[in-house]
This record gives structure tokens, C-alpha cells and sequence, in this order.
DNA sequence: GTCTATACACGGATAGAC
DNA sequence: GTCTATCCGTGTATAGAC
């Protein structure tokens, strides 16, 4: 008699499985310790997962899901510049907020280009991000009444870019004035190819 | 008598770990991978360094030095839009020259940032980086005969943040015409904040 | 179906022969 | 000083008891 079915187990072994990611990295997340965190035996792990690779693309996806596009502020009739500016800032909230989680996402990147059969996700998480990026932008652009000048999906990989590339800077020098210094100069930007309707 | 001294042997050592890296990922970079690949035996490693976390550091300040500032391209006359473009351009090729390079010193700094003993060394790559960034906007604003309207450490960090950034998403989907095009906006936008003199 | 016990390979590091 | 042989922990996975 199961106390719990193998979904369940499922959902508890990727739970934990972040969890320990969170803590200790990626690189030192183990079956072992997978189990011992989320409380389970050893045995159980391979009824509800193939591999550990399986058990970590389950991880990617989950992760992947939960980024999905906020809201956006609401600011007909503000000045673009501010209106980019406090929604990039309350982005970047949320990774001052929860920084390990943040380096955990770059570590699992990178996990998957080197794993053969997880590339293929990696790209897929990637194309994710990226029309996420660009919903904010469409969403941004409709807060504001503005049209961009820029080819949107050119100005989503860079948006991107710039983004991801400031997040991993901050996660190694945790520079808040550089950082904050740096996003502004890009709302700044973005202010510059927005187009008043 | 040694066939080798000891540096020749670090020497030895920290060159065939980086072919080991580039290879197979610094994941996959054991001791073991690296005294086959430079062909000494195991018992030589540990006499060499007193550990792999030493070996790693050894590699990270190598590889860290090798990325010296590069020649700005001589374009007095051009237009700045163009002169950065090519300039850009350049170092991109260089990029796309050698992807498993560059992937290799992401995986190193996310290697460092998880080891207590070389979180700051991961600061000193990055505040290296940035100064290499640095003297390029200096080099370019000189070559052009124009001054930038920004912040240089600002600009720098946006900068720096662009082409990480666009880097790491190339090297996951190899999209050349999405990064050509995100990587002409930038330097659209570097123009956009150069001041003929 | 669930879990215990264990197999087996590989990792870093070292002891001790030469 | 140089290298062989080995230790011991840890990793993934599985065999087989219940």
C-alpha cells in the first residue's frame, strides 16, 4: 500500500531537488541528497525517475513555467522613461529578492548545453525567455501608448541580453549602485527608440 | 632527477586542464581527465598543487590574463555608427571563432562562485573584464574622435552586460542573424550616445 | 509498489616504494 | 623528487526482500 503515488513523489523529488540547487548548487546536487532532503529512500528515486538527467529536465520545466510575463504597471499618460524605468526596477526586485534562485537558472543552462539529450531544452528555455521578454515589451509598449522603432524581436534579444548579462554581473559583485546605475541607462535607452503615438 | 621542474609541470598541468575544459566542460575536468591529457602521472598532480580547487584558480587567472585589451580599430574619418559596428563585429568573429572557449569561462566563474575560497577571485575576473570594457569604449571613442555622453563605468557595465549576454544566448541557440542584429542595435545605440567633439 | 541493501565505477587525495 | 598502488568517500543505479 503506497503512502503516496508516484506522482506525488515525482513533485516532492523535483521540489526538493530545487531546494537543494537553491542551497548548494547545482554541481553538488545529488541523488543522495535529493533523497535525504526530500526525505525519501534511495530505492524510491528510480521508480519515479529514469536518471538523475530525467529528474533535472523535469526541474528545468517546471522552473521554466513558473517565469511566466507579469503584469504590467499600468501608466497611461507617464513619462516613458519613468514608466520603463519602474517596471525594469521591479524586475530587478525580484532578483535582489531571490538571487540564488537566479544563479541556479545559469547553472542549469549550462547544465543542459553539456548534457547531449538536454540541448534541445536548453534552447526551448531560452526561446521561452525570450517571448517572455518580448510580451513585457508589447506590454510595455501598451501601457504607455508608445510604438517601438526597433524591430521587436531584435530589441527582445537585446532586451534580454542586457538583463541576463546585468544579472550575472550582479550575482558575482552584488554592485547595487552599478547595477541600478546601468538598468537605468537601459530604460533610458528604451525611451530612446519608443515612439510617442 | 626530474625530467621537468616543478613550474614546467603546473605549467603542463593548467594547459591541459584548459583543453580538457574546453572538451568536455569543467564539470567533466577531473584530476584524472587532466594528468592523462598532459600525460604525467596522478601521483605528479598533487605535488604540482595541493588540490583541484588550486589547479582551478591557477586556470581562471591564466585564461583571465590572456584576455588583454585588443587593438582599437584605426578609423578616424568613418562614421562612429560604422567604426563601432566593425569594431564590435570584430570581436564578435572572435566569439564565434571559439564558442567552447567562451562557454569554458562561464562554467569557471559559476565554478568559482560556489566555492568559498574563490568567490573573490570571481569578483577580481569580472571587475577585469570590466576594465577591459572599459579601455575598448576609451580606445573607440579615441579612434572615432568623439566622447561619450555616459557615464564610462556605466557604460561599461551596460556594455559589458550586452555582449555577456548576447554571448551566452548565441551559444545555446547559435542564432547568427538574431545576434548580428541584436549586436548592430547596440552599437546603433553607442552612436546614439557619442558626441562628436 | 515500496524500500533495504548493495553493486560498481569514479572521484580526490595520499602512503610509501624507488 | 618521482611515480605506483591504494585508500576511502561519493556517485548512479539495481537486485531482491517485503
Amino acid at each position: 500500500m503506497p503512502r503516496l503515488s508516484a506522482d506525488e513523489r515525482r513533485e516532492q523529488l523535483a521540489e526538493a531537488a530545487i531546494r537543494v540547487m537553491i542551497r548548494d548548487g547545482v554541481a553538488k546536487t545529488t541523488t543522495r541528497a535529493v533523497v535525504t532532503e526530500a526525505g525519501v529512500p534511495l530505492g524510491a528515486f528510480h521508480y519515479c525517475f529514469r536518471s538523475k538527467e530525467e529528474l533535472f529536465q523535469t526541474v528545468i520545466e517546471r522552473i521554466m513555467e513558473r517565469n511566466l510575463p507579469s503584469e504590467a504597471v499600468r501608466t497611461e499618460g507617464a513619462a516613458p522613461y519613468e514608466a520603463f524605468r519602474s517596471t525594469l526596477h521591479s524586475y530587478w526586485d525580484q532578483v535582489r529578492a531571490r538571487p540564488a534562485e537566479h544563479l541556479v537558472t545559469y547553472e542549469l543552462t549550462q547544465y543542459a548545453l553539456r548534457q547531449p539529450g538536454l540541448t534541445d531544452l536548453a534552447r526551448r528555455q531560452y526561446r521561452h525567455y525570450q517571448a517572455v521578454n518580448r510580451a513585457h515589451l508589447e506590454a510595455m509598449a501598451g501601457a504607455t501608448g508608445i510604438t517601438w522603432t526597433v524591430d521587436l524581436d531584435v530589441l527582445a534579444r537585446h532586451g534580454l541580453s542586457v538583463l541576463d548579462g546585468l544579472t550575472l554581473n550582479w550575482l558575482i559583485d552584488r554592485d547595487d549602485a552599478q547595477a541600478s546605475a546601468a538598468l537605468d541607462e537601459y530604460a533610458r535607452y528604451l525611451a530612446s527608440v519608443a515612439h510617442r503615438d
